[in-house]
DNA sequence: CAATAACGCTACCACACAGTAAACAAAATT
DNA sequence: AATTTTGTTTACTGTGTGGTAGCGTTATTG
């Protein structure tokens, strides 16, 4: 028991600074993002050695890709303890506003809209795209539901309805109006949400 | 004349060439984004070398800023020229669906949604901030006109509209519906504006 | 044909960053 | 206490890129 303990316990600190690797690699990306992000800047903010850091991820591709999936992994949780009670639109409007709210707190957008060789190293990672896979069933179904409910425009395609989400979750007008309009974070969600679900255009629906 | 003329010709072949500078800019800005563009790139592309670059623009950045800003330039010109039959709804529209269309013909989108940085950098040329100024208090105007008119939402800031429609410009939705819902031009335009219009709920406004 | 001016280009520098090898410290075992 | 083992760090390499110095090359003029 003795061995078997020291060795949960030193892979339970291996996996705690894991988690403080994954957590400081998030808030530079979401602050510098990939390109500008050096190994130097990650492992100086987690307070160790760039060697060290390569002892946990083999690669930079890696740490980042694995940032993502963990991101991915949140969201899918998320969901899954969301309530029925406020029907599949509701449960989309929570999911969005959880991404925001975690983008706002400094953390990484859902979606690499940065740039198109961060989005192909991603899809170069079956895991991720696993994740993605699933988690975009997930939010089909909910679409397909709500939209058999009347709650969505059935003649917007799924996809259309899918990807405007998505994107949602990455749209640098969140940064624009926290930065200029200089409006609290539950105003900007509020807002997002807003123009999201019902337009900007006026008689649009209620919201949920 | 004689040099004169020479002189001007020389002149005119100048400013073509930075034309062709500017478009190979902004299709491998588009394609490749900011940091993975490299001045060995512009110069192959136009057909020239490096030095020669360097004698057209001083740096990296003041190359892209360049380029920025000729883009807003067009943006201007072109809503200047829209008739106002339309009103200012459907200025807005029209002006949408161009930017729209620019990027889906290989252009830049309008923000640099990308990075911190090249947002940084862009602030600080004044030039670039003094067009952004400019067409930003023309489109405000629109936007207050339209919602004096009824034609768009008074529950909703000036600039929550405004920002949120400067980031359609540069939404990825278009990239994905068009990598992964295999839509046609057309109907990326169309659904893109119906979204941001009149939002994914139904019950909402009518068509412009 | 010779001299000169303008122009563009090859070859280079400095630097930053991803990734690694080998020296070093600390603990565990005997 | 001696030895092995484990984990960490300092110091380095190689590569790619922004930016430049100085050399060919062509056109122009007398």
């Amino acid at each position: 028991m003795s061995i078997l303990g020291k060795l949960s316990f030193k892979d339970q600190a291996f996996k705690l600074r894991e988690d403080a690797i994954l957590d400081a690699t998030a808030r530079i990306l979401a602050s510098k993002g990939f390109d500008l992000m050096t190994m130097d800047d990650v492992a100086l903010e987690v307070g160790i050695s760039k060697p060290s850091l390569y002892k946990h991820f083999k690669s930079k591709e890696d740490l980042v890709t694995e940032a993502m999936i963990r991101l991915l992994t949140g969201a899918q949780a998320f969901w899954e303890q969301l309530p029925d009670t406020g029907g599949p639109v509701g449960k989309l409007r929570a999911l969005l506003e959880w991404a925001m709210r975690v983008r706002l707190a400094g953390g990484l957008p859902f979606l690499p809209s940065t740039s198109p060789q961060v989005r192909e190293m991603l899809t170069r990672s079956l895991r991720y795209v696993t994740k993605v896979v699933k988690l975009n069933s997930t939010l089909k179904s909910a679409v397909q539901d709500a939209k058999k409910q009347g709650l969505l425009r059935r003649d917007l395609p799924d996809d259309v309805i899918l990807f405007t989400y998505y994107a949602r979750t990455c749209d640098p007008a969140v940064e624009y109006l926290r930065l200029y309009a200089k409006l609290d974070d539950d105003a900007i969600v509020a807002h997002m949400l807003a123009v999201f679900f019902e337009g900007v255009q006026p008689g649009g629906a209620t919201a949920s």
